[in-house]
DNA sequence: TGCCAGGCCGGGT
DNA sequence: ACCCGGCATGGC
């Protein structure tokens, strides 16, 4: 079977298997870049509190995460983990935008896609996945986001080499898929899901895996083509 | 209870 | 160019 036709079915099957996901949880494109941040090998539910605390203190707003000091934002972060290395990620994203973009994140978003990503990767605390989940989920741009469950689910089906780097498993992604951000935008949010609930590392639970069909009707070619 | 979560950085080989 | 420790909370 052809990688694109692979991964419409792998798609199609995590779809009817767990609904449209609604990613990314998160009313502006500020909000979505911060829990990009504070979600960093943290717990989502973690994050959601991290993000209550800064939303009843008033301070999801550019100009006054600038202006707050490190060890208010800290505080507030807490539950998110890390907080202390966090405050200082924010505060880099948040010093950058105002100083590149005078503060308009959506002014932001109006750069060319290659050139704003290497701009956002060169902010201290702002790694590919972070920068790429902004670029997605905040600002709406067809690239396509990879993480450990992305890996994982992608090794355990051969779907990518070994020792692949985080740049080859997005373009076999974005190799094989339509340029499409709400495609692109639901296909991350599900293998989350899948990675979740599935891909544990104590048991994986193969036996219920959703898109077990997809691989079985063929195994022997999943295997070398890449 | 210990292990893990939607990473990334910096210092050491 | 890799490899590894550090960062820290809350949930199961």
């Amino acid at each position: 079977m052809k990688n694109n036709d692979l991964l419409t079915k792998v798609y199609n099957a995590l779809l009817a298997a767990f609904g449209s996901q609604h990613w990314w949880p998160g009313d502006t494109p500020l909000e979505i870049a911060v829990g990009a941040i504070l979600t960093q090998n943290t717990n989502w539910t973690n994050v959601e509190k991290a993000i209550r605390n800064l939303k009843q203190a008033d301070m999801l707003d550019l100009a006054r995460l600038r202006d707050v000091n490190l060890r208010t934002l800290a505080r507030l972060i807490k539950p998110s983990g890390y907080f202390n290395i966090k405050a200082k990620r924010l505060k880099a994203f948040v010093e950058w935008v105002c100083r590149e973009f005078e503060g308009d994140l959506e002014a932001m978003f109006e750069r060319s896609v290659q050139s704003l990503r290497e701009d956002l990767l060169s902010v201290k605390g702002i790694g590919p996945e972070t920068a790429d989940s902004i670029l997605l989920y905040a600002g709406g741009l067809p690239v396509f986001v990879v993480d450990a469950y992305t890996y994982r689910i992608c090794r355990r089906h051969r779907l990518i080499l070994e020792e692949a780097t985080y740049d080859e498993v997005a373009e076999f992604f974005t190799d094989n898929l339509p340029e499409d951000v709400a495609i692109y935008n639901e296909y991350h949010a599900l293998l989350v899901m899948l990675g979740k609930m599935i891909c544990k590392r104590r048991k994986p639970r193969c036996d219920v895996c959703p898109i077990r069909d997809v691989f079985e009707e063929e195994p022997e070619l999943a295997e070398d083509e890449r």
